[in-house]
DNA sequence: TGATTAGGATAGAGCTACTATCCAACTCGT
DNA sequence: ACGAGTTGGATAGTAGCTCTATCCTAATCA
């Protein structure tokens, strides 16, 4: 398969693959000559993951470049998985500061939820986070921080298993930064309608 | 006060001020003659809820103007809640489509949860939302959605009731807007933690 | 043989959110 | 009164990002 093919085949322009191949994001394909090269099956597999990762989750090239070098340095699966939610959960830009931080809200949620009691980049953003929304003046009450863990416990079992599935390291990437994505949106949505419904009760009906 | 001092006050540059103005974010001073103007503590809210909309949030320009032209049209709060809700969960971008649909998840939810049974932007893009995750293979049982609107029912309770508080509809855009963006995110990490929680056992402990 | 394609290089476009500069009019402190 | 400073208004430039387009030579396939 030549550059037009693999073009045609996943809908992005010739001159965005040649971005794609500056960047280093796609593997330059096999050199037959000086003028032509193979372009395979993974080539194809790994622009729908960039599309993907761009048009869905919504990272920018410098964080699939990231990913994509991990993955092809042959990094175990769960490191792969940590550096996903890395991105997807924007851990990367903050800076990360004082390391590994101990807040009881989360050492509550980690025994209620029997989860290893491992320090993390997703525990440290979380004790980071809930620092921010005390410091906004957002109450996070033990009860709401147990519905979600719970809800999140399970919708975690399900990412998972999913991820054990797929054989290629790309399918991975996938699974995970879309799935994580699609019920952080998902969640996002279902807020929506609850804070609509009990708008329309208080606004309307109410006093 | 004149635009040195709110910029002093506040924190933005003049030119960043001077910039708002023009794009009509911030309403013009008080003109007391040609070349000299006032801003009072109105400019100073404004401007705060600008910049909480920009870097907390991550609205744009374009987003912001909407919402601040909403709430100084003197719309009801109701519908300015609803605008809220469009920008920060992404519903003015994927064109809409189909208007009013049924789903019956989403159906079901209503009824569990006992939301009053209204047609809404926050329904429709779940329901489109729902829609798109079946497309994409990702699964979403029921007993996860019950979960999931537990939760976010609870929290919705919460962040009405902290929009009722605030006297001015800057304020209530602020609070809601930050609040459904930190609640997501809030999520999104309790997500991260419980996935990575998930993968340690499953990969470290499993098989 | 001639249209097409590859790789490589480089330049430009289109968007967003500022940031900077310049100007003439005006005001304030001293 | 004078000089430093500020204002609104206009205009232009910057920086980052993601492409998109053009130009070139060499090679290929029909």
């Amino acid at each position: 398969m030549q550059l037009k093919e693999l073009s045609g085949r996943t809908g992005v322009s010739a001159a965005s693959i040649k971005y794609y191949l500056r960047e280093g994001l796609l593997p330059a394909g096999e050199t037959i000559h000086a003028t032509r090269a193979q372009y395979s099956a993974r080539h194809v597999e790994r622009l729908e993951l960039i599309q993907a990762l761009r048009r869905i989750v919504g990272l920018n090239i410098e964080q699939i470049r990231g990913l994509l070098k991990i993955a092809d340095d042959g990094a175990p699966r769960l490191a792969l998985l940590a550096a996903v939610q890395r991105v997807v959960l924007h851990l990367d830009t903050p800076a990360a500061g004082g390391g590994d931080v101990r807040a009881p809200a989360t050492d509550a949620v980690v025994r209620l939820r029997n989860w290893p009691d491992y320090p993390s980049d997703a525990r440290n953003a979380l004790n980071a986070h809930l620092e921010l929304m005390k410091s906004l003046n957002i109450p996070v009450s033990g009860e709401l921080l147990d519905n979600y863990s719970k809800a999140m416990d399970d919708v975690a079992e399900l990412d998972i298993a999913a991820t054990t599935a797929p054989d290629s390291d790309d399918q991975l990437i996938l699974t995970a930064a879309v799935g994580m994505h699609m019920h952080s949106q998902l969640l996002l949505k279902l807020l929506a309608l609850a804070q609509a419904s009990h708008a329309i009760r208080r606004y309307e009906q109410g006093p």
